[in-house]
DNA sequence: GTCCATGTTCTTTA
DNA sequence: CTAAAGAACATGGA
């Protein structure tokens, strides 16, 4: 599901409404999305309250006023919504953080179990994680691609490269910079990476604009899908015609992911 | 029944 | 040894 900008969409949305919050009680109804094992959230939240909401890559990272932190990832289908507490609770939330003073609370819903609550105390936020797409720069982006000869698009997606993108925004990024996914990341020119790295920019500010995309599961904190599906230029769109020139785009399986390119505009 | 899906991590292979 | 490919995780919709 969520990648970078369904992450900002989320956390933008829940921070007026958290940044302040005490939590009167939370409620885990499954101790197996919590990392590490074994973490007792209920004591190291209850009667916390919220400092400050902030995104790191796709991580929505939750600072205490005890200086105390944890994020929650979204996975592949997580939601984390902010509803009423007379609202009816979905199948399949998982962690329910009740706030004070307020009718409302926030939940966190996952199906597929791929997301979870990632408990980190004092410790940063950072681990395992690449540069931010948003403010990187291209001798920084030309840097972290130069040791790797993997595909520029199996590239994108390694978040220890460069951390937020996911395959929606790498195919879509290729496509605005005119790259073929299978180019080898090493053999990138000076010219291409910098196109690259606008093109990121680009791509993930516009989707941030729109919300982000829903194809099945993401969802605003607010319930309301993401406006940039019908935005997409190549990704979900196998078979149609390449908004530039009209080729037919293309389907391959690149790392047992689905990768959309048009042949035309994206040449090897 | 089949295949596929916005992600990450561990294991296996080269 | 390292880099890269593959499998696994769990659920639901087409």
């Amino acid at each position: 599901m969520p990648e970078l900008p369904e992450v900002e969409t989320v956390v933008r949305t829940l921070r007026p409404t958290i940044t302040g919050a005490k939590i009167a009680a939370i409620q885990l109804n499954r101790t197996d999305i919590v990392t590490p094992a074994n973490t007792n959230l209920t004591p190291l939240l209850t009667g916390k309250t919220i400092t400050s909401i902030d995104r790191r890559a796709k991580r929505i990272v939750i600072t205490l006023d005890d200086c105390n932190r944890f994020y929650i990832h979204l996975g592949m289908s997580g939601r984390l919504t902010l509803d009423q507490v007379t609202h009816p609770t979905k199948l399949h939330t998982h962690f329910i953080i009740e706030l004070e003073n307020t009718t409302t609370q926030i939940r966190f819903n996952d199906p597929r179990r791929f997301g979870g609550v990632f408990w980190l105390g004092t410790d940063s936020a950072e681990k395992d994680l690449g540069p931010e797409p948003l403010t990187l720069k291209p001798a920084h982006l030309a840097k972290q691609l130069q040791h790797t000869r993997r595909p520029i698009k199996a590239a994108l997606l390694d978040q220890t490269i460069i951390a937020g993108i996911g395959n929606i925004y790498a195919d879509e990024a290729l496509f605005l910079a005119k790259i073929h996914p299978l180019t080898p990341a090493n053999k990138l020119k000076p010219i291409q990476i910098s196109a690259l790295n606008r093109a990121i920019k680009q791509t993930l500010r516009q989707a941030i604009n729109f919300k982000g995309s829903t194809l099945r599961d993401y969802v605003n904190a607010d319930n309301s899908p993401g406006g940039y599906r019908t935005k997409h230029k190549v990704y979900d769109r196998a078979g149609d015609p390449c908004t530039r020139c009209r080729t037919p785009i293309k389907r391959i399986v690149l790392t047992a992911r689905s990768t959309c390119f048009c042949p035309d505009c994206q040449k090897r």
